[in-house]
DNA sequence: CTTCTGCAGAAGAGCGTGTTACGACACGC
């Protein structure tokens, strides 16, 4: 419900900038949107009581107006000032806002004086001259919308994390070559660890600009480059991800890491704090507010923080935040845990797949890629009889894996593997073995393949009688979505933690890039509520192991610290847990 | 449109680049 709505509240955005107005109410409608994604309650349930006005009122970001056309929209299914406007601005406006280059004014001029009201229009209108002959609309501009017009054809929209932070590495690698560079790093929405990535953001400082510059632009790959500055150049890649290079002072590093890593709303924040105190913060560094206007730098006012990102933080009375928990969602008011998870504290595996079921490696195989990778401990956890796509186990083959694994664990050295299996939840909540069968594994990561388009009120009381089942150690990716292309269960997560709690269940993020469920924001409240969290790779290969970071990530997003990590924990405790109902 | 200061009205982040017209504007981060 809450994404429901918070699609709404963008197309209102969208449409209000179509029809010139105010940039402020525009971005109201727009944070609206990003406080409900960001909203682990569902509003659907808070509208359906008395203090509705007063609960959504009291949401930061969200008004008496906001609030309204929210309960307008769960009782009446639709907001009538929405359709409205939808009725004012033809539909087809919203793909040529979609072009890169065109922004709202542009859009809305093309729409006035030129009659365009569709990508067709507007392809038309370059074809047969009428663009150019329009005011402030040249060859350049016209070849470059043109471009821009076959680009959004050929690609695709946003990356997934594990696609773009391999090739952010790269390209720190390529840069870290080339002559005169000192520092190199990628910022953006790579290194908050986002799930999706739009486009990268890499910083360097060098000896030699031009050099720099020069190497980013003319590097193996580029398609196109899009912007050629002395600090700032911007290319297209292959893959069609474009990707900004930022050749920053090294006295500025920290302001300008800061200023490009994000979010913008954190960035935001900052900047208001910074006012806050007699401040001014840009991406050159902090400065004092001389009330004059203008950059400060270029005034020859000195920065009072620049260098370090932790000196700027320091000098706004906040400790160093990592780059994960720069989401504007109240990490100035909390404090940064000094145990937040890291893929170093990670020892166990606990989630991962052989050639008995639907994997690529067998068990000795798999053991010595998970040791090789760091791991102390290795659960087995092949898929259960109702997975026929994926090989399921009877209980007879299970009963021959279990012991197989056990004498696998005997006789490999290094690491401890566990029997276990990932058994699916099915519709009604039940398991896919009896307990007999569950009672004889070392671990239960309890897990929906089937039905993932259930109602929420059927997925909620499915993953709830699952959690508090005695025998299920961990819920396997809990929603069971696919980033881009599945959305999965949509439960009720408050119910879902609590259930998780009382069964003493550990709730998954399951660090396949695909999947990255659970995520953040469920993590965030998982956390808040005191749940245990379980960070799993779901290895089918070895490579998958290192899919372990991006989970990682997406614990940190979620202020998920060590102690509540059980795959973070030493061998004994993490033994004697999932051996307590057995 | 929302929030904040003070209850009605102001403020809301700040910069480089490209285009087109040679200062101004739009765009995107």
């Amino acid at each position: 419900m809450n994404e429901d709505i918070a699609r709404i509240f963008e197309e209102f955005a969208t449409l209000l900038e179509l029809t010139g107005a105010n940039g402020f109410r525009v971005n109201a409608h727009t944070k609206v949107a990003r406080v409900l994604e960001g909203l682990t309650v569902d509003v659907g349930g808070l509208a359906q009581d008395d203090g509705a006005m007063k609960a959504l009122e009291a949401i930061d970001g969200i008004g008496k107006s906001s609030a309204q056309k929210i309960i307008e929209f769960i009782n009446q299914g639709e907001v009538a000032e929405l359709a409205a406007l939808r009725a004012s601005v033809p539909a087809g406006l919203r793909d040529v806002m979609k072009v890169p280059g065109l922004g709202p004014k542009t859009v809305r001029r093309l729409w006035q004086e030129a009659d365009i009201e569709s990508l067709g229009d507007l392809e038309s209108a370059i074809e047969d001259g009428r663009l150019e002959a329009l005011p402030r609309m040249g060859r350049k501009t016209v070849d470059n919308i043109r471009a821009s017009i076959e680009f959004m054809k050929t690609a695709g929209d946003r990356r997934r994390l594990g696609t773009a932070m391999p090739i952010a590495e790269g390209l720190v690698a390529m840069m870290q070559t080339v002559p005169g560079v000192r520092k190199v790093a990628y910022a953006g929405s790579v290194r908050r660890g986002q799930e999706t990535i739009g486009d990268l953001d890499i910083l360097v400082t060098t000896d030699d600009p031009a050099a720099a510059s020069e190497a980013f632009q003319t590097q193996a790959g580029v398609t196109k480059i899009l912007v050629a500055g002395d600090t700032k150049s911007s290319v297209r890649l292959e893959d069609g991800i474009q990707v900004d290079l930022r050749v920053v002072p090294g006295e500025v590093w920290g302001a300008a890491l800061l200023y490009f890593t994000g979010s913008k709303d954190h960035n935001v924040a900052l900047r208001e704090r910074a006012i806050g105190r007699g401040f001014r913060l840009n991406e050159y560094g902090l400065f004092p507010d001389d009330g004059e206007s203008g950059p400060p730098q270029q005034r020859g006012v000195t920065a009072i923080a620049s260098v370090t990102e932790a000196d700027i933080y320091q000098a706004l009375d906040l400790p160093w935040i990592p780059p994960e928990l720069r989401v504007d969602r109240g990490e100035f008011d909390l404090e940064v845990p000094e145990d937040l998870i890291t893929v170093e504290a990670i020892r166990a595996e606990l989630h991962s797949h052989t050639t008995a079921s639907d994997g690529r490696l067998t068990i000795d195989e798999l053991a010595v890629a998970a040791r090789g990778a760091g791991r102390t401990v290795l659960a087995i956890t092949d898929h259960s009889r109702s997975s026929p796509q994926a090989n399921g186990l009877d209980e007879t083959r299970l009963r021959d894996h279990i012991e197989a694994i056990h004498e696998a664990d005997a006789r490999i050295d290094g690491i401890r593997l566990l029997a276990g299996s990932e058994v699916d939840i099915h519709i009604d909540g039940s398991l896919d073995y009896s307990d007999d069968v569950l009672a004889m594994l070392d671990v239960v990561v309890a897990s929906p393949h089937a039905s993932l388009r259930q109602d929420p009120e059927a997925a909620t009381a499915r993953l709830c009688a699952a959690a508090r089942h005695p025998l299920v150690s961990i819920i396997g990716h809990p929603t069971g979505r696919l980033i881009g292309t599945r959305k999965g269960l949509e439960p009720d997560f408050e119910q879902l933690i609590a259930a998780a709690n009382e069964g003493g269940t550990a709730l998954e993020i399951n660090s396949n890039p695909y999947r990255l469920d659970l995520r953040d924001i469920h993590v965030r409240a998982a956390v808040d509520a005191g749940c245990l969290i379980s960070i799993n790779t779901d290895a089918h290969r070895g490579e998958h192991l290192d899919f372990i970071r991006y989970g990682v990530m997406t614990g940190r997003r979620g202020r998920l610290r060590i102690p509540g990590c059980i795959n973070a924990w030493p061998e004994e405790q993490l033994l004697e847990w999932l051996a307590r109902n057995r």
